[in-house]
DNA sequence: GCGATTTCTTGAAACGATTCAGAATCGAGT
DNA sequence: ACTCGATTCTGAATCGTTTCAAGAAATCGC
């Protein structure tokens, strides 16, 4: 059996595809009894709308795309959730993409949302994709930066104040009297990551006798935490830090586990612990995790909202929303 | 600027439409040197193809649909990473949506799938959804319930021995000395649900002595379980269970921070906890959680392989693939 | 009763890529 | 010289929807 298309249904209701289609988009300009019987015929026929055609006609598809860099990370679950919401208030779906930190992937997404004729992205970028996105401009699609504000402010963004969330966060651990703290990151390319740093610095500069040592991990995972804390136990004691930093939950609560897994080092005892984002999970950590909350869900709202207007009226100035982070504090540096 | 399309490139490269797209399907029927020319012609006029139009035209799109009952569930991450990486080999993109464990939003998706004439549906259902894939099958749209078997076995499906791993985890509570133990659940109409309370019952049915109390909670959540954990400690002491078996890890953790928090009751010392799935953070819980592992991304996985075979001959027999759960013992239980 | 409105409906023309039967070209074989 | 086959290219037809100018019918005012 062939699906069943407008031309079969108005066959069928005796009216032309056009009326069919109106009762599809514009039931008002019908007569409410030509609704009825087209609509029956709809039913029993069992037709169903050609989103491809229907697309193919109107030049723009009724998804919004959003390239992730790690989906299995709370916080942009979070934030998937949030658009996803919104979205759905629009009657647009979300079409999900995890860069997995690749740029290639990420590239390989935004090709396919152009194929697409998407009606707009959202991207928590991995590398510099500003020219990338200035040829989805000119295509017409829209593109809104997540958790990274647009570096020349040529995109609209919504972001969190990274610096606030890494100074605060160390301003935390010195008021606890740590004196030697440490910032577990990698990726120094990228922006959330050297402004949380940042920060960090700012609030070490300013408390004299307080130092900061860097530790890279290999990635922004469980796994990477879990070895980088291992890699500090095995440390003497006289050389560990008081005071963590943990660039994001992920890697905290790795770092916790390998802390505590040996009982030689006591969180916070010795080790005070910091993370970032704040996710479900943070406060169901071994030792309950002091962390710096972002408003994922929130973000993701707030984008999809700028992308609708931007969409409607592509003559909109860029917009730079960001949001403070907020300290929350439990065990890890109590 | 409007986007180029074929006929554009034809006319710049001075070919016919058919040539281009050729060029673009099957280069191996064209001149090398006109291959080399329209694709000059692409590349000067920034040619991009509608993918709109080949679907009309294909009838069908590149992309998968995948409906989960909740994102923020680390295990449904890790299925839909799965299903991405292998679907990205076969140059097919997932749709994700979450249906948040509504049926309605669920059937929002699969609507809207209907509606893109996606590629084939893979499907964690919340509620009884065959009558609704036997329609889309009927439009040639293949699907596999993820996470659940086909009760009649009229579609593929890829899921876990339910039974086996409630069994297993409180065969294990039982041998490891619990004798009041209470099952923390909800939505006792999912199969999931009640697979693996049918194999917690028959553990504790083959053990004289050891009793069986059912706990229903909120949702699958960490609060819900957290709100659990509360009531339990508000028990007189007697009364409260020695071991505690949560149909999911989220709940566990929920349960096991509330339990923990007031210094009352100690884990595993008077009350033994097991979870379920072994996401990546049950490691790193307050007492690192004993959980029954279940393998997420291979079922993401092979559920696009059978998914891909399905479309590609949709005369095959339905399959049930049935993974065997394991049991990773942790602190929670020791 | 008649033109002017208003209300519904019609059907052809897009949208842009793919497909496929047939045209054009060239060599080889007889 | 002519046929046959292979190779390459052409361009009209097609997918299913929406749109829109124009037609038909009903309603209104006077």
């Amino acid at each position: 059996m062939v699906a069943a298309s407008v031309r079969d249904v108005a066959a069928h209701a005796g009216v032309s595809v056009g009326t069919v289609s109106n009762v599809l988009n514009h039931p008002e300009k019908v007569l409410p009894e030509t609704v009825t019987r087209v609509r029956g015929s709809i039913r029993t026929l069992g037709f169903i709308r050609n989103d491809a055609a229907r697309q193919l006609r109107a030049g723009r598809s009724k998804t919004i795309g959003l390239v992730v860099m790690d989906i299995r990370n709370p916080f942009f679950t979070d934030i998937a959730r949030g658009a996803e919401n919104r979205a759905a208030d629009a009657a647009l779906a979300i079409l999900l993409g995890d860069s997995d930190q690749s740029s290639s992937r990420e590239g390989a997404y935004l090709d396919l949302f152009e194929e697409q004729r998407i009606h707009g992205v959202l991207v928590s970028p991995v590398g510099d994709i500003t020219p990338r996105l200035e040829k989805l401009r000119e295509r017409g699609i829209p593109a809104v930066l997540v958790d990274r504000s647009s570096a020349d402010g040529t995109f609209s963004s919504v972001s969190v104040d990274d610096f606030a969330g890494g100074q605060m966060a160390v301003e935390h651990l010195i008021s606890a009297g740590r004196k030697r703290i440490a910032f577990l990151a990698c990726s120094f390319d990228m922006r959330q990551v050297t402004d949380r740093f940042a920060g960090a610095r700012a609030a070490v500069a300013s408390h004299p006798g307080v130092t900061l040592e860097v530790i890279e991990v290999e990635s922004l995972t469980v796994i990477a935490g879990r070895i980088a804390g291992q890699q500090l136990v095995e440390r003497p004691v006289g050389d560990r830090p008081d005071g963590i930093f943990a660039v994001n939950d992920l890697i905290a609560m790795g770092v916790l586990q390998a802390l505590v897994m040996r009982r030689e080092v006591r969180v916070p005892g010795d080790i005070a612990l910091v993370g970032y984002d704040d996710i479900d999970f943070a406060s169901a950590a071994v030792v309950p995790l002091t962390s710096i909350r972002r408003p994922g869900a929130l973000i993701g709202q707030t984008a999809v909202n700028i992308l609708l207007e931007e969409a409607a009226d592509p003559a909109l100035a860029p917009r730079q929303v960001v949001f403070q982070p907020e300290l929350v504090v439990r065990e890890s540096t109590l």
